[in-house]
DNA sequence: AAAAAGACGTAATGATTCCGTCATTTAAAA
DNA sequence: TTTTAAATGACGGAATCATTACGTCTTTTT
């Protein structure tokens, strides 16, 4: 975790930095909103501390570049100006939280865990097999670049098939997971979904086909790598 | 944007959720600790706002069983304690913001706008995509420069759709965080939403349908770029 | 080795589901 | 009350899906 902090009075500066790294944090400190814009787009922080009243660009001014910039880490402003005015001011910029001095060094570490805790949730959903890169969120995908035609079934059968990469997996555990409502017993559904989809994804400078068919015992979908 | 209110005081609990109401969030309230759990499990809040001190299972305890849970949905704590001992408890304990009663509703809905956004994982509360400006501060909508009228619902779906640009939308899943508990199950309410909602922010110089149809899956909102 | 039985692939088709829109009713706000 | 917005319900048309039927291939049995 590392944190950058922006403060001007020495003091209280070099109080937060001494707790912060007590606490197992990486600090970087300056006291002017220049230096700080400035480190800010050179390094990658997981929290910016940001006092209001700082010589140069004001802490507000700081923020609001950062933003403009798409910059998303997350700033927790400090100040000591406290009318409720100035702190819907700040979150409304951007900010993502408002501390007001004086305050508990520990409610800041508290404050700053919370920070961290959120900005660590991102998750990637793109899968990539091949030729094919299925994008989990926009239940799309790409073959060779070129956006394929699935249905809804299609689409779903993929991607459970490619979230089990290189597993076997039975028709009734496609039908299982794919289809809410028992299907009847002597159709194949299943097959002709598959049919379909071998068609769609496939490659012609693949002789291999992505989704196997392992005789008595259901699908596998294999990158050529495996 | 769904939002539950857990506060045991009725005056204070109708006031809260009469100012959300009219700041376009839906809102589902509740005043005890019991109620509160179920109804975070039923169903699917972008924010809970959470009292403290409320009758049967307090509000920490509700905070903590929720993130036992996995449930991850950003609490913000209400109290009238102000011991910062609690509140940094609170935080510890996975609350992602703190306010002290009394506080400005300002600053509430100041503060549930940050937490919404950060859930979302933007910086800012200016969305752009195409010829449309979203401010989901001020709540309008800008087509090439020009403001949309827009009626509440449809500014709701469309934010909800911008914040998660390029993803599949369900229509249970708009349901859920547009609508508070009374809906009746067997409505196109939501097709007829998006009806109107293309119409209005629909632009001549373009062919493609910004608000896309993945059929059977939902819909998505997809810039030009992609 | 041949035949039978079983497993899988493919294409066509008709029923069904899904979607968009409009007209009407209900509810809420001014 | 008047006006406006939201919900509902119905309906036409389009896309999709399950099913059927049949062909091919593989395995097993005799």
């Amino acid at each position: 975790m590392r944190i950058l902090l922006v403060e001007d009075k020495v003091r209280l500066r070099e109080a937060i930095a001494k707790a912060l790294k007590q606490s197992g944090y990486a600090v970087d400190t300056t006291d002017n909103g220049n230096d700080a814009l400035w480190m800010a787009q050179e390094n990658s922080y997981n929290v910016i501390l940001l006092d209001i009243m700082i010589p140069g660009i004001d802490g507000l001014e700081v923020l609001v570049k950062l933003r403009d910039q798409k910059d998303d880490t997350p700033v927790l402003l400090l100040t000591a100006k406290d009318t409720i005015a100035d702190r819907v001011k700040g979150l409304r910029k951007g900010a993502d939280d408002y501390l007001i001095k004086p305050f508990a060094l520990e409610e800041l570490l508290a404050r700053i865990e919370a920070l961290c805790r959120r900005s660590f949730q991102k998750s990637t959903s793109i899968i990539e097999i091949d030729h094919l890169t299925i994008d989990t969120s926009a239940k799309s995908v790409k073959k060779n670049g070129e956006f394929l035609d699935l249905t809804a079934r299609e689409y779903a059968i993929l991607e459970y098939l490619a979230l089990k990469e290189g597993a076997v997996v039975s028709r009734t555990e496609i039908e299982e997971h794919i289809y809410d409502e028992l299907v009847s017993p002597m159709s194949n559904v299943v097959d002709s979904a598959i049919c379909n989809l071998r068609r769609k994804i496939s490659n012609e400078d693949l002789d291999k086909e992505l989704i196997q068919t392992k005789r008595g015992q259901g699908y596998i979908l294999l990158p050529t790598s495996k």
